[in-house]
DNA sequence: GTGAAAGCGCTAACAT
DNA sequence: ATGTTAGCGCTTTCAC
């Protein structure tokens, strides 16, 4: 019999050895090689070293060379802080998460990170590691402003709760929480996605389906919902609260939906979770309980991480990572001065069938 | 019979539908408000400001809140390039990773960011999201000094291929190139964790082992192949070049090396990639030669990504989360000058079985 | 308890 | 083709 032991979840405690030098302490901090640096050694005023920088038309080629060679030689890199100070441009595009490590955020991150490589900025992930740390909405506030007076030449807030920013900064959101916010803004089609997962699952038969409800301060939430409610009616099915658990799109909550849900008196046959995150913890309930999917239970979410693929879940696909590389696209367009054919864009939602056969019409 | 129509993968076209507004241009960008229009709206000098903002003690408390609420009032935040250029400490840590869209690069993340939660500091992602944008070495030259020398306190840098960095900045390494390097480091036992993996299909009864490596570049796939090979003669098994195929630590080389490993004369009977990615590009290939994992084939990992866990694959751990925590609470300790116990952490590696029972011992 | 003033490193006029 | 100079917004003495 195949065995797993499995035990490769939870915190580790950090056993330290193989240690292979003794170390000594970090050197103290010296003075950094500046401009004034490069241009005494070069003989010039910092000015025309200023022009070699920044590649500026006027000046000597021998110059240049030398002013470069000094360059390398005294290792000198640009001081960010001084020249953000002086320049409008800096090429750096800020990149707004209250965490980091969770699959949405990770999602998007990859389609940032491909469309900041097709480009000319760099990317500055900003995140505080942890909501709680600050007020959200304040905090969001602070760090668009601060990014983009500071250092940044514009900004993506990935689900801001925020519904204004009262900066006129280059800024682009990807989930907003509000249907029409005063900014630019990237979201998929939530409601028809709901409705074609309804559909779906409509037409494999099933009457009694279970909803496990996200955060409640977000629009993509209350659009699924209302999708799935609208569905509902639109099939002449009776609402049935008691099948509308709440959620709000961690794994943790998606069990806890589950549970109840699937210990009603008269259970759903199918659960349509509002995101794959949850999914994932409904399909990991139906596992302790027995129930096989989607024979015993059929099973939907919404979102499509990387990690129901692996687990073969049938879900409404959202584009995550596209909505990152059309909300940087957009931001880099209105950084440019080019302007946008529409502030708002909707990711066409498309449904993922990876695991679905279970047909209960009568 | 249940169907799969799996067509989830590849660039989508983005399809725009739905859209809400019409979109008005953005407005023209306006001055920021600065701790002079603080100042002046309070009837105070700059200094006052600067005073409360950084919460030192001599100021009055009715000056403090009167100063406050106009901050709130004109929504002033500092800028933070002004301040980065005045004072020492700047609360930003910067990670710099050349690309941030794959397993290793996101596990870390995971890993800094638990522990920036946890901190007073904030992060900055760093990434030009592209190696080829720049040269190698000489780019992470670049961006250490760049965010030391500019925004941030110190910085943790991932697999630098670079062996020094002129530099006496706070820095740490996380799987550096070489062995020794002149700055502190955090790696795994990489050369244990190979023995050990080694043993186990050595104890399943396995005599014909194949290997995929990884970048040769880096110190840990060397460690590991040297582990490698040191388990075969120490087990007094001949070492067969043709079993080892060459890999880059992508899925891609992955399935190039399973394909010629499987296709061998006398093909191996278990395969021990040097990472999960190669690992699932081996899976994957195994699949579609209707090879089992394990009865047909046994397959073995390093580095257990949450791909790996959802494929059931058997892993070596080395708990690459835990070295991005690890990391960051050495850089903290570095800036706030705590001295370190020892410049070199090695992360204690650990065989993860999960899916593997075919003993093929005569 | 508060203000004046010096400068951090850089860029962008304006000179020469 | 290059130098001089004036700040960018902030923190930090040093006065008062």
């Amino acid at each position: 019999m195949c065995h797993n032991n499995g035990n490769d979840t939870g915190i580790v405690t950090v056993i330290v050895t193989e240690i292979i030098s003794p170390g000594k302490n970090m050197p103290k901090k010296k003075r950094a090689v500046t401009i004034q640096d490069v241009a005494k050694a070069a003989g010039v005023s910092v000015s025309t070293v200023s022009r070699v920088l920044n590649s500026k038309v006027d000046v000597a080629e021998e110059t240049q060379d030398r002013i470069r060679a000094i360059i390398d030689d005294l290792g000198y890199t640009t001081n960010l802080a001084a020249r953000s100070m002086r320049s409008q441009k800096k090429n750096l595009i800020g990149l707004i998460m209250p965490d980091i490590a969770y699959p949405f955020a990770i999602e998007v991150m990859k389609g940032v990170n491909r469309a900041i490589a097709e480009s000319e900025f760099d990317l500055l992930v900003y995140t505080t590691g942890d909501v709680r740390k600050s007020g959200r909405a304040s905090a969001e506030q602070k760090y668009v402003s601060l990014l983009t007076n500071s250092i940044s030449d514009g900004v993506i807030i990935v689900a801001p709760v925020e519904g204004e920013f009262n900066l006129d900064a280059p800024i682009v959101s990807i989930d907003p929480s509000i249907q029409n916010p005063n900014y630019p803004a990237v979201h998929a089609t939530n409601y028809q996605g709901s409705m074609e997962a309804m559909q779906y699952l409509f037409d494999l038969g099933h009457k009694r389906i279970g909803y496990i409800g996200g955060r409640v301060e977000l629009e993509s939430s209350n659009r699924r919902l209302q999708g799935y409610k609208d569905f509902l009616k639109k099939a002449g099915i009776p609402l049935d609260e008691s099948l509308i658990a709440a959620g709000d799109f961690t794994t943790e909550t998606g069990i806890k939906g589950a549970r109840t849900l699937l210990s009603l008196n008269n259970p759903p046959t199918a659960i349509f979770a509002s995101n794959d995150q949850m999914a994932m913890g409904v399909f990991q309930v139906a596992q302790e309980m027995g129930l096989r999917i989607p024979e015993d239970l059929s099973l939907i979410g919404f979102d499509n991480i990387p990690e129901s693929k692996y687990l073969g879940l049938t879900t409404v696909d959202q584009f995550i990572s596209e909505m990152g590389y059309v909300a940087t696209q957009m931001l880099i367009k209105i950084i440019n001065g080019v302007p946008l054919e529409d502030q708002t864009y909707r990711m066409q939602t498309r449904l993922v069938i990876r695991n679905s056969c279970k047909n209960i019409s009568q």
